[in-house]
DNA sequence: CGTAATATTAGCCACCTTTCTGATATTTAA
DNA sequence: TTAAATATCAGAAAGGTGGCTAATATTACG
């Protein structure tokens, strides 16, 4: 691994795609004076926008998403779509947690308010074209609460809390498998070679070792438990 | 809103908990060589860890993921039990993506590889110390696609992407919502205050928009897709 | 070797599910 | 206002589900 000390800083190439004018100008000018960023085009839509975005190729895009007509999520989308390199960092005023997680899954690596400090939206920047995920102080820990949670369970079932719960067996873990599927108890004996009395006994002490009156609610835990 | 400038910069204290000799050293090191950044205490193990971390109430842990005993996932979980405000960096020399989550949803603000450079983690410190998520390039995107989708779905819905899919109506949301939870006809007819005949009704349709054969198969769906 | 756990099969019964056909009232949108 | 979508109710047929008891291999562990 070389980490010779040569490196050539390149400029990073910025478009800018929000609707008020007072905040485009604002931020062309803020981010202008970092002898680093450009920025190479502007729009108050998302249309044009992605004409642009086809045309200049840039880094990053900063993308409002409080946009009229097509709004910034989909816009996301049809970034990702012209080319995954292009970074899109997420712009609003308020605070919306579905729309921060919405932007985020949609292909954006950031999320700032509006009102950051400019010199620190430069840095964040910088650190998004390295790919960095960055989030604004205000959403980061709604956002990281809006995991799911059974990876968690996972990873610590490993070495302990494996007291109090009746473990499945191997053979009881592929009848459930079927279950998840939404298999019938007969259509389960027929995959697994067996007679349906026996995918029937299964499926009964599956329901016991979990807890649960039917098929159905085995299935939910199963898939929300990540046992599957 | 008063934005004087008379910030007095406070030192950020630090806790490292990592059982790597050497990488404790390193961390130490390269961190004090910041005036606004100090090392309080160190530990190889969490249960130590989490006892300096009550004594010393620091501003950030350093936590290594990769600990023998009690794993920094479960330590994550109880540095938050002990103080909310506590924010945890999550370090590890791999990547696996499953353990980011994991630690993430236990409380991480932010997740870095051990080769990050030392300048630079010290930038990550003072921007998890305002309540910033950062996350390592190299795994940033995957968490992000870790998202569930629904919220996108959520967004989109309400503009555009009307077609190809057919959405259940209200009231077959409810039905849905008692179909998961194992409620049988009967039950949800009783919850709705309709007749067996009319729940069934909702079910049968709620089957046919979901291009699906069986209760068991909808709640899964539903489930999995977050429509509950 | 023997005991315990697991896997297999069987029959029975009350109840539930899914699909079908068909009907009526209410609400919504064109 | 008319047409379409939605919610409601009904009966019946075919098959599936869940709980019960009971018996027989097979496997694993001390």
């Amino acid at each position: 691994m070389v980490t010779a000390v040569e490196i050539e800083k390149k400029t990073i190439s910025v478009i800018i795609i929000e609707d008020f004018k007072l905040t485009r100008v604002g931020l062309r000018c803020a981010l202008n004076s970092n002898p680093d960023i450009e920025v190479v085009a502007e729009s108050d839509n998302a249309v044009d926008g992605l004409e642009l975005i086809k045309r200049y190729n840039p880094n990053i895009v900063l993308m409002d998403l409080g946009l009229a007509g097509m709004n910034g999520i989909e816009a996301t989308l049809k970034v990702k779509e012209i080319n995954k390199d292009i970074k899109v960092i997420a712009l609003t005023s308020h605070d919306r947690e579905e729309e921060v997680i919405a932007a985020l899954s949609s292909g954006a690596m950031a999320y700032c308010l509006k009102d950051i400090d400019p010199s620190k939206l430069a840095d964040v920047i910088r650190d998004v074209v390295e790919g960095v995920c960055w989030l604004d102080p205000l959403v980061a820990r709604k956002v990281l609460d809006a995991f799911p949670k059974q990876e968690t369970i996972g990873i610590l079932k490993d070495k302990s809390s494996e007291e109090g719960r009746v473990p499945l067996t191997e053979r009881e873990y592929e009848v459930l498998k079927h279950l998840v599927d939404g298999k019938s108890n007969t259509e389960i004996a027929k995959e697994l070679i067996v007679s349906v009395h026996t995918a029937k006994a299964h499926v009964c002490s599956i329901l016991q070792k979990m807890c649960v009156n039917d098929r159905v609610q085995a299935a939910v835990k199963a898939v929300k438990e990540g046992l599957v």
